[in-house]
DNA sequence: AGCACGCCGACT
DNA sequence: GTCGGCGTGCTC
């Protein structure tokens, strides 16, 4: 179909569009005459070479950038109003300079997916039904249809309330029962209405506890901001067990009671059920949800809920950061310290950093919690950017738990249990208690080698070895999904002397069955989880109290309240010892506090017992014997000596290619940018290395560390090379990536 | 990023 | 003769 050209007069409007493409520019399109100028922020269908692409207005009434004759009309207005808040616009245009990325990159992350697409709200938003009069006579009567009968009589169990029910419960409730409900609009028995409705209407049932001193004191610090409407970041740092949540509740309570609204983020769903219910018993609030564990339908609907101001409290993961929501009162990052709230891929943002670029946004104070600060939030903290606020009673009559550490020297490679913690765990359970086994691998055993000469099974696709899965007797590896047969001898010396080296939570879940085969085994890991409602089953099976060994990963370590777990054994922390990464240790120490804050939360006194093959290393001395925030000292000291990070500035540049050879060619051609731009500035181009996996997928995989001692140098420096490379010429078959304050393994 | 256009090798 | 490989260039 031939495009029709619009007619350039006087009268015609331009508008600046921001579309999802990798490019640092915006496109100007024409208004048809017969609209209506949208508002900034909303979102148009536009042609865009030769795709449909859905559009953020940028800036409306713009002089045309290029040739008035070239520019094409937009194809749609999609939204009546703004889909973008003004600060979430703000935000945008923020974040796209912040981290480089190009606006309409940004903006198309901050949107559901469903909202990505070019379909109007009404086309997006889950229909909602209502009895109408006659429907509420037909639902008197018997119905020939069993399906229509249970719509009716669900639908009027919910009495006269003017709230619609939304087509996504009805196919909960009543499966299958889509065709009947379009039947029944048909028949005028049911009124459909497009109005989302994405929160729950929460009803306070149990009352706000009494605080303690310092839990008193944390509270005031954060109403007086609030009330003054003043930007502040309080750090929230408290142990394990000492109420921070009772502080946010009840800090979330005085917000909502001056008509505003608050944004909560935690780290992931997997501690999202506890913490939602406590918020739902304690808050009279319209609350909405948006994490992964929801559908797309669900959370566009609710974020369209939060824009219409239907939602008073979101609780979410990363991403309900760009909730939009107006009249934020607070903030609260539940666990600041997880790495959970840097998106790895995509954009690279970091959740916490932008919540308080939002807090700075709304001049509302924002909460940062943890029983174990990031040292980048205890440095900000030293330097009086944000207030710190202290934690350090245990609620109740929990004490903290006594530790142990077992030197594994004396112990044979073979067997992942020490004698002292077997020993240990038979007294706990003995006594009627539960114990807590913690380790970082999945699985069954890490690798299959060689007795004889130490070979060991490699992915032909990346730089790892195959890992051996029991369940299905095969090589898997765990980063291209490759598959072998599990090999009956060395390929290197033939000999038949395989050797299963390690432990993953599957064979210690075997193991110990050989040791308890009279106590339940509980094993929780992303694998025994996948199905859902799985988690929860487990935890309440935990919550029951009764003798019972926890097998898990880093998912238990994350905020669970487990009362009659009085042992925990921590299997293998010399992974944070050996790693190349210089914020392995900071990792390590958290993970051991948080993985000791399971121990002793109820009556009974909580003992820790760590395997390690480094007994008397330094740092962990230090965090045994002097806890948390003198372990963070001593490494924020030697960072500092060190020049990394909160003390420096990085930026990561990660390129993959199917040959090394046009990898190193690349990046060495993004170094010749650097010093063709950068020469003067203080900020270091460090590279090209191979990754820390040089392979990955079958592509090879370098990367360039940009250091700065200063972050205004490196915004200045990355903009400026940026600049410089759009004018290189990259072969295709090529990705990269740009990564501000990158925080993986690098 | 996509997608089209365009120019060279191995197929029915 | 054409199908399809991926280099190059553009997107209002």
């Amino acid at each position: 179909m031939p495009e029709i050209k619009h007619s350039v007069t006087t009268t015609t409007r331009y508008l600046r569009i921001a579309v999802d493409v990798p490019l640092y520019r915006c496109f100007d399109y024409v208004l048809p005459s017969n609209c209506d100028m949208p508002a900034t922020g909303s979102r148009v269908q536009v042609r865009f070479g030769a795709r449909q692409l859905t559009g953020i207005v940028i800036e409306t009434d713009c002089q045309p950038s290029i040739a008035p004759n070239k520019i094409r009309a937009i194809d749609a207005i999609l939204d009546d109003h703004a889909v973008f808040t003004p600060i979430l616009y703000d935000l945008a245009l923020r974040m796209a300079d912040y981290y480089h990325q190009p606006l309409g990159v940004v903006c198309h992350t901050f949107l559901p997916s469903k909202l990505r697409q070019p379909k109007t709200i009404a086309q997006t938003v889950t229909p909602h039904y209502q009895l109408t009069h006659i429907g509420r006579e037909a639902a008197d009567q018997p119905q020939k249809s069993t399906k229509q009968t249970a719509v009716l009589q669900w639908l009027k169990s919910f009495g006269t309330t003017d709230s619609a029910i939304s087509r996504v419960d009805c196919l909960e409730h009543i499966p299958g029962c889509g065709s009947t409900l379009n039947a029944m609009v048909k028949k005028g028995w049911l009124a459909e209405t497009h109005v989302p409705q994405g929160g729950i209407q929460a009803q306070k049932t149990a009352p706000a506890k009494n605080l303690n001193d310092e839990q008193q004191a944390a509270l005031d610090a954060i109403k007086s901001a609030s009330m003054n409407k003043r930007h502040t970041t309080l750090l929230l740092d408290g142990i394990t067990g000492s109420g921070k949540t009772e502080v946010y509740l009840q800090a979330i309570d005085q917000v909502l009671q001056q008509g505003r609204r608050v944004l909560v983020l935690v780290p992931e769903i997997g501690l999202t059920p506890q913490i939602t219910q406590r918020f739902l018993s304690r808050l009279n609030a319209r609350i909405g949800m948006l994490h992964s564990g929801r559908t797309d339908i669900t959370r566009a609907d609710t974020w369209l809920a939060a824009r219409a101001g239907q939602i008073d409290v979101v609780i979410g993961t990363r991403s309900a950061l760009f909730a939009p929501m107006e009249n934020i009162g607070l903030l609260i990052v539940d666990e600041e310290h997880d790495a959970a709230y840097k998106q790895q891929d995509g954009i690279r943002y970091h959740a916490r950093d932008m919540a308080i670029l939002v807090a700075k946004l709304h001049h509302c104070p924002i909460v940062l919690g943890s029983a174990t600060p990031s040292l980048e939030s205890l440095a900000n903290a030293k330097r009086g950017r944000y207030q710190q606020l202290r934690l350090t009673k245990r609620a109740g009559i929990a004490k903290p738990p006594t530790m142990q550490v077992v030197d594994m020297k004396d112990v044979s490679y073979k067997s992942a249990l020490s004698p002292p913690l077997l020993k240990q765990m038979r007294e706990h359970i003995d006594a009627g208690q539960q114990v807590l086994l913690f380790l970082n691998r999945r699985g069954y055993a890490p690798t299959l080698y060689c007795h004889q000469c130490s070979w060991a099974m490699e992915c032909s696709n990346c730089s790892a070895h195959l890992v051996y899965h029991q369940k299905d007797g095969r090589m898997w590896c765990h980063h291209c999904g490759l598959q072998a047969e599990r090999p009956k001898s060395c390929d290197n010396c033939h000999s038949e002397e395989l050797i299963e080296l390690g432990f993953g939570t599957q064979r210690i879940e075997q193991d110990i069955t050989q040791h308890f085969s009279d106590t339940p085994i509980l094993r929780i890991d992303r694998d025994s989880v996948r199905k859902k409602g799985e988690l929860e089953r487990l935890l309440a099976e935990i919550q029951q109290g009764k003798p019972a060994i926890l097998v898990g990963t880093q998912m238990l370590a994350k905020g669970h309240h487990f009362p009659n777990v009085s042992l925990v054994g921590v299997l293998s922390i010399d992974h944070g010892f050996y790693s190349s990464d210089f914020r392995a240790l900071e990792r390590m120490g958290q993970l051991i506090v948080q993985v000791a804050g399971r121990a002793g939360r109820g009556e009974v006194p909580g003992k820790m017992l760590l395997q390690t093959h480094q007994p008397h290393n330094t740092d962990l001395q230090t965090l045994l014997k002097t806890g948390y925030a003198t372990f963070a000292d001593k490494l924020l000291a030697e960072r500092e000596s060190a020049l990394l990070p909160p003390y420096s500035f990085h930026a990561l540049i990660q390129l993959e290619a199917k040959t090394a050879e046009m990898a190193e060619t690349v990046m060495i051609k993004f170094l010749h940018a650097w010093q063709r731009v950068n020469a003067n500035l203080d900020a270091a181009f460090l590279g090209p290395i191979p990754a820390p996996m040089p392979r990955r997928a079958g592509m090879q995989r370098y990367e360039a560390l940009i250091q700065t001692g200063n972050r205004g140098v490196l915004r200045q420096a990355l903009a400026q090379w940026l600049e410089e490379v759009q004018q290189i010429n990259l072969p295709s078959q090529l990705f990269w990536a740009l990564d501000v304050d990158p925080t993986g393994h690098y």
